[in-house]
RNA sequence: GGGGUCGUAGUUCAGCCCGGUUAGAACGCCGGCCUGUCACGUCGGAAGUCGUGGGUUCAAAUCCCAUCGGCCCCGCCA
């Protein structure tokens, strides 16, 4: 432990102790005060107590909401004090004063806020109890994704997010300067993953991903965050499936557990993924028919369409999601897979709880079909040899997936908006902070 | 990008339709009082270029136009 450190205590460390000298730090989450006492509610990382002071001790200190302090006291048990065990305050030294006009503070509800005010604030939004499990929470997901991978022989890959060339479509790139060169930002790593694939037959990254759509929706940013798979020698996409499932309700389950008391502040949903079913797409649009007489949906799912699917497969099956297989060819990216048909994609998308969080895939592995794929879509291959040479030793069949990070959280949470489980959100209008 | 809606103290809002005294409230902030609070209570105080620019009018937070931004829905996707 670094010096500095070794004088204080954690606030969690004094519960059941008994009667202790020590020194405290954290910020003030609320001050109380009577003609004889001030209450100071301290907040550290590690919990919360009461410090009592004698008003003099702070006279003139200007105590505030959110000020940093160092208290030096004892700790011993009073039933008086909220948790049963107080603080008794004999010096107090302010590390930093907080302003005095602060927008909220660590006690403020944030949904009584404008959004817009809680990105302003971040770092003060998450020191709230809500605020801050969000994103730990979120955390905690991409640390579930790594570790169940790893776990399964997978290895961790770290691909270039400066790019020559579009790997899904053109249209949605961030162009960047390289030099005296036209680059731009990876709108995915799905290219890095399948030469990952060549070389260590597992692997995953996660990392931000960037889309330059201008789009303005509760579910969509330019820059998120994308938990990515891939693996080689699978059969089909019952493979990738089977694979999230399981990975899926091993993280939700370890989140449960970890987070049992935070999850009681939204409205959380980890189920287990055991039970949701696999409809294809034309399963899809029957149940839609049926359901809800929709009969305007032909080559994708629209929103509406993912909230009712989750919908019926909740009653069917008693779990709000749904894997979604067989989706029109045309309406995926040129390195998909055909079934078996030739129509529809060896590919499926998860919609959780309403939203689509993956969408995963067989993909070509022979040179020859992707070559032919790139040219029946009318993309100029000059750009992509370098690309097709990958091809050339042995890439085994393989498929992958991607999760959506901040929807995942969003879905997982309840939240209602990505921003919210975003901490420094990219959109059309936003670069800061 | 299309449609809808909103922008007023530090914050959340009322006022706007039907233009007219010093633009209000709650919370927060500052100060006083209060034998231990725990959303403490109580008394007082400070705090607002009414998003921005232009127009109409004797007079604009209020009406009109433009512009910037927030939120929701759609398109598209993770």
């Amino acid at each position: 432990m670094p010096p500095h450190q070794s004088r204080r205590t954690m606030i969690a460390d004094l519960k059941g102790r008994g009667p202790k000298s020590a020194v405290l730090c954290g910020y003030i989450r609320r001050i109380r005060q009577t003609k004889s006492t001030t209450f100071v509610v301290l907040h550290d990382r590690s919990g919360t107590i009461q410090v009592v002071a004698d008003p003099a001790l702070i006279k003139g200190a200007g105590l505030r909401a959110e000020s940093a302090l160092e208290v030096e006291g004892l700790a011993r048990e009073d039933p008086r004090a909220p948790g049963g065990i107080e603080f008794d305050a004999a010096e107090i030294r302010v590390l930093n004063q907080a302003a005095d006009d602060l927008p909220f503070n660590s006690v403020s509800r944030l949904d009584d806020l404008s959004p817009e005010l809680v990105i302003n604030y971040r770092p003060l939004a998450m020191r709230t109890e809500r605020g801050g499990a969000i994103f730990q929470i979120e955390a905690a997901l991409a640390q579930g994704f790594r570790a169940a991978l790893i776990k399964r022989g997978f290895t961790e890959i770290f691909s270039s997010k400066i790019v020559a060339n579009a790997t899904e479509g053109g249209t949605n790139l961030f162009p960047i300067r390289y030099f005296d060169r036209a680059a731009y930002l990876a709108q995915s790593p799905q290219l890095y993953k399948e030469y990952g694939v060549a070389a260590f037959e597992r692997v995953f990254e996660t990392a931000h991903v960037y889309r330059a759509e201008p789009h303005a929706s509760s579910r969509h940013l330019c820059e998120y965050y994308s938990l990515d798979l891939e693996m080689g020698f699978i059969e089909g996409v019952r493979d990738l499936i089977e694979l999230e499932r399981e990975i899926l309700s091993e993280i939700f389950a370890e989140i449960r557990a970890r987070f049992d008391k935070a999850l009681a502040l939204f409205d959380a949903y980890l189920p287990e993924l055991d039970g949701a079913p696999t409809w294809t797409f034309d399963d899809c649009l029957a149940r839609l028919r049926a359901a809800h007489g929709r009969d305007d949906l032909t080559d994708d799912l629209d929103p509406a369409a993912e909230r009712q699917l989750c919908a019926i497969a909740e009653k069917e099956c008693g779990v709000a999601a749904v894997f979604v297989t067989a989706f029109p060819l045309a309406s995926r990216p040129f390195y998909t897979h055909p079934a078996a048909d030739g129509a529809h994609a060896e590919g499926f998308d998860l919609l959780l709880r309403g939203v689509e969080v993956t969408t995963g895939g067989k993909r070509l592995h022979r040179r020859a079909d992707l070559d032919a794929a790139l040219q029946s879509r009318g993309i100029n291959r000059s750009g992509f040899e370098n690309h097709l040479r990958m091809f050339d030793f042995g890439m085994p069949p393989h498929g992958g997936l991607a999760i959506g990070l901040e929807r995942l959280t969003c879905q997982v949470l309840g939240l209602k908006n990505i921003r919210e489980a975003t901490a420094y959100p990219r959109d059309l209008n936003r670069l800061q902070p």
